[in-house]
DNA sequence: TCTTTCGTGTCAGAACTTATGACATGAAAG
DNA sequence: CTTTCATGTCATAAGTTCTGACACGAAAGA
């Protein structure tokens, strides 16, 4: 299950696929994160990188907006998640090659029963 | 079920990570491409955008590589599953708003609980 | 051995994407 | 009436990806 953690935290998703999942500008994806609500990990390109925990927190943010919720609010909420996180990650260094079989791994699981694949809508 | 082949056909991710996922150059993916072995989506800027499935692809194909098998051969191994899985998305026509909640089912199975196992090919 | 074909590397120039910072604004809050 | 909040919108710089072309060692043919 650490691994299943580690799938879910690869940085892999740039800001326009970011956007198209979750609806939300590049303005309000990114000052959300200078709201400490979010922090993509970034390439060395200093392009941002989201991982799917990014995006699940995203979405989480606009629902709390949605209903009312201020960021501090927020913020506090998700604080001790945080932590976890960031130690978990920080402990784990995780090279390309690591990471490369832990997303074979994910895949065969989903892969299970299968009639395969193909690329279907462009936008996202 | 059908569900689980979109969320996975999910065209999300852009060269830079495709590259470091399946640790290919751009060239050899595009090559491969041009073999008619993936077919990843495009963005409106015409930028490729690849999905689960086709990372799992190039993996194959790297692997099939590997172990002296030609293109043509595995053209024709996948040519099948290809014309099934157009078939499909082509009668499905999968808007943003569905793809985004597909994509949070997706993040709330992988969370829940999932015994992973590494290691991969076979139905070659 | 000479000639193709293969699979990749590498370069160039154009076009697309993202980054940061600044100015602007309607809606709330004070 | 004046701030603060959450976003929109611009501008400029820099990173990323696209296509096409030239090159080349290795394998396959002739």
């Amino acid at each position: 299950m650490a691994e299943k953690q580690l799938r879910r935290s690869l940085a892999i998703l740039p800001m326009s696929t970011v956007m198209a999942l979750t609806d939300l500008s590049a303005r309000q994806i990114r000052y959300y994160e200078t709201q400490a609500l979010v922090h993509p990990a970034r390439n060395e390109g200093n392009r941002r990188r989201y991982s799917l925990n990014d995006v699940d927190r995203l979405l989480e943010v606009k629902d709390g907006l949605a209903s009312g919720m201020d960021f501090a609010t927020m913020r506090r909420l998700y604080a001790k998640t945080h932590q976890v996180e960031s130690t978990q990650l920080e402990s784990k260094r995780l090279s390309d090659e690591r990471a490369r079989h832990l997303l074979e791994a994910e895949m065969q699981q989903l892969a299970g029963m299968r009639p395969p694949q193909s690329g279907l809508q462009q936008r996202l």
